[in-house]
DNA sequence: ATTTCAATTGACATCGTTTTCAAATATGAT
DNA sequence: ATCATATTTGAAAACGATGTCAATTGAAAT
């Protein structure tokens, strides 16, 4: 038997109650509440007693209505489940704590289509700023949603909107990363990339290059390998080159997933990491101190993005200028990677 | 130098205008808009053709005032970056597509103060609904909430809000994960277990004895080790069970996490794993099919439990009864428990 | 005691919808 | 045709706040 509790009418209180029971006008209870105008003291304090008496909380749908403002932040994401997107929304809901304002996730999956009507739902909720994590809207469209409503776009550059871009320093990143294996001793590195119309992905492909120009060598097309971030791609990858049979004793994961990927195929062909092929990851997913062993990385300081995205998002808002930092990456060694000996 | 473009201005267009576009009255656009009464069939075309021409979109502010509703379920979550609980959310999302409601996340982080104002912020807010992922918020408090606002509690069990609750079924997961141990002939296992105030934790425990208890085997405490759900207790908790230097030749983890945790030390002190320790976790987080050896783990249906608890709560917002069911899980074997011989 | 000016206050319009209620129109039966 | 009954419609009242504006009050200055 299945026993339902009817529901608790919960009979709302309204700005009106207030005012009878303080035995003022609606409008000064408003001021108390907002603190706009100043108030005699003993009306103030009459207003406090009888909101504190009935327990009185603003209607925020009214609120929103009159003010015009629905106090939502939008944050068009690409993954809510990932590790990765994780720490940025972490950084957000810190930046947006205490600010009045709320985050409202809406998911694009990387995926064009499913990335337009989220955004729509964005704008059909009326949100007053948006924060979108990378995606692949077109900069054309960005730039127009950036007309009509405060945006920050995290992750990605935007022609024409670069000063609302919050962006890591990616082509450094890579190239320590490259540098890294070259002065431990490695000469034929892989470099296994993401989609290339990704941005990240050609900043951090002309990071490696420059490492390798730098270090006398040449490019060798056989070394450069395609995932699309995700551990599946990588694994995949790093399977075909093995069959292919080319020689290389390190690697350049373009992020730490592909990474993970490509760390179990070598498990599984019983080449050992570190012992016979170094690896070296981007991004420093909270994961890779755990794998075995520990992935040597790059940190992309995802939380911080978060955090000064959102920052920057309230002051946007206000109507304040921003200027946005591009972030430190930082090389984190572990126990992936190891000078290399024939 | 610093340019600013200023924002463009976008005049809002309201029912007045497409009412007077039509030559109708507003209540009529709200009804062809709504589908809530019959309209001629004259007047409807005309007021969609307006809509069309002017790009029209109601206000979901006045929308919300006037209905009294926010369209919007709080969701109570205790991380918003850990992949198990984003597998939840996923869920969730997915559940609430196209119904017009959306999630609102406050998180929790498994601190009753935190807890608090998270749910604060929901009521605070006017959710329609509410979603708790476990936490820690007192059974009597969280009755409360679900006598006013219909609410769904995922993860956790609440005394006299059963029909309510959404739960796998940890003590038969937890059982048929020792009897796997058992049957691949191990008998010195160690159970690393969580915090017990979580509910999982004791049910967990309780099929961990129970199935120890059938093949008569009893419980011997120094096999039992405590950690708390993190990757950095399960290496704190195994590191001191080798020290104390007891002997095991398989372990279970309660979630996945640990069993991370743990995998590192033992790759640390040289132990190999499945060769010399078999590890079996609980979870089956996303990464888990990824380290080294793959995990052998209990699958916990996240997406599907976001995904029931999305549809139950969308249920009883329109004042239907739900059945909740009692998830199952699933023993999945992958490379990490291997038969033992001495 | 007036007058002047500033500080408080309340009445009321407003925000953009939905929805009730009654009026207007259409339909069908006689 | 006439009447009774359905069906569409529009006017106006919510929804619960904020904020303008004018009125009131009080203090200060003459």
């Amino acid at each position: 038997m299945i026993i339902i509790f009817p529901m608790q009418k919960k009979e709302i209180i309204t700005i009106h109650d207030i005012a009878r029971k303080a035995g003022v006008s609606p409008s000064t209870v408003s001021r108390v509440m907002n603190n706009t105008v100043p108030v005699a003291d003993n009306k103030r304090e009459a207003v406090l007693a009888a909101v504190a008496a009935l327990n009185y909380r603003p209607n925020i749908l009214a609120q929103n209505l009159v003010r015009g403002r629905s106090m939502a932040i939008g944050i068009l994401t690409q993954n809510i489940a990932s590790p990765f997107y994780g720490e940025i929304h972490q950084g957000i809901e810190q930046g947006l704590k205490d600010s009045g304002y709320h985050p409202l996730f809406v998911v694009g999956n990387w995926h064009l289509p499913e990335e337009l009507v989220a955004l729509e739902t964005l704008t059909m909720r009326q949100v007053d700023g948006i924060i979108m994590l990378a995606g692949t809207i077109p900069d054309e469209r960005v730039r127009q949603v950036a007309a009509t409503t405060p945006l920050i776009m995290a992750g990605r550059w935007v022609k024409g909107l670069e000063q609302q871009c919050l962006q890591i320093d990616n082509i450094k990143g890579s190239y320590e990363a490259t540098c890294h294996l070259l002065q431990l001793g490695h000469r034929r590195i892989v470099l296994l990339q993401g989609v290339l119309n990704h941005g990240d992905a050609v900043e951090r492909r002309l990071g490696y290059e420059q490492a390798m120009r730098e270090a006398n060598l040449e490019i060798d097309p056989q070394l450069i390998i395609d995932g699309q971030f995700t551990r599946q791609s990588g694994l995949l990858a790093v399977e075909q080159l093995l069959n292919r049979n080319v020689f290389f004793s390190a690697m350049f994961a373009m992020n730490d997933e592909m990474a993970y990927g490509a760390r179990l195929v070598l498990y599984r062909r019983g080449l050992r990491v570190p012992e016979d092929i170094s690896i070296i990851g981007f991004d420093d997913t909270v994961q890779s101190a755990y794998t075995t062993p520990p992935l040597t990385t790059i940190r992309y300081p995802m939380f911080e993005m978060g955090l000064q995205a959102a920052q920057a998002i309230l002051k946007l808002i206000q109507g304040e200028t921003v200027i946005l930092p591009l972030l430190p990456t930082q090389l984190i060694v572990r126990e992936s990677t190891v000078r290399y000996h024939q």
